[in-house]
DNA sequence: TGGATGATCGCA
DNA sequence: GCGATCATCCAG
């Protein structure tokens, strides 16, 4: 089943966790690429200051207070890119960080775009998976229910998944919040 | 462990 | 305008 505004229009610790084992389907005019997600960060808003929100809405988080499940991709250090989605209803900031992707189709292109042959090194982190997925700024704020080309969707899987909570990496502030899920197993 | 590399944001 | 900072990655 395919995830929808309605499934991001809840708390973002709710949904963090629910989005483990969804698979990611991103088609470009290059081919199709799939991964299951295994690893995602959630950021809050005013209470969390590790947030692109915590500050009140600027031009680049102002999607994060915008309608839930569009996605949110931004710039960072120079050089890579991060992919999120927003959560909670319109007006309300938070959003969800995907850290890691197990690969599933697609691997061949994935491959080339990162110069790399070995499939575990793919998409093990949030500037890696854009990469690997061709995703950068222009794939910000796009609906998950459209379906025009590039296409980003969300399937659900047929059973939950058991995770765990750790802290978040990479911030600097924050720190000790459990805001990070991981897929055991 | 540090360098690459540029957008963003708060403060002047 | 200016400068500190940054939800990262890779080579050495």
């Amino acid at each position: 089943m395919m995830l929808t505004a309605e499934f991001f229009s809840r708390p973002t610790l709710e949904v963090a966790p629910e989005l483990l084992g969804v698979t990611l389907f991103v088609e470009t005019e290059q081919g199709v690429c799939t991964g299951s997600i295994v690893e995602v960060e959630a950021y809050l808003g005013s209470d969390d200051l590790a947030s692109h929100a915590a500050g009140g809405p600027t031009p680049r988080s102002s999607v994060m207070f915008g309608p839930p499940g569009r996605t949110y991709v931004y710039f960072i250090y120079g050089m890579h890119h991060c992919l999120n989605f927003v959560t909670e209803p319109d007006g309300i900031p938070g959003a969800i960080l995907i850290r890691s992707l197990k690969p599933l189709t697609g691997q061949d292109l994935m491959m080339t775009r990162r110069g790399k042959s070995a499939v575990a090194n793919l998409c093990n982190g949030p500037g890696k998976l854009c990469q690997a997925l061709a995703i950068d700024r222009t794939w910000n704020n796009l609906s998950l229910e459209e379906s025009q080309c590039p296409k980003i969707h969300l399937h659900a899987p047929e059973t939950k998944v058991a995770f765990t909570c750790l802290p978040r990496i990479g911030i600097g502030k924050a720190k000790d919040l459990p805001y990070r899920f991981l897929a055991t197993c």
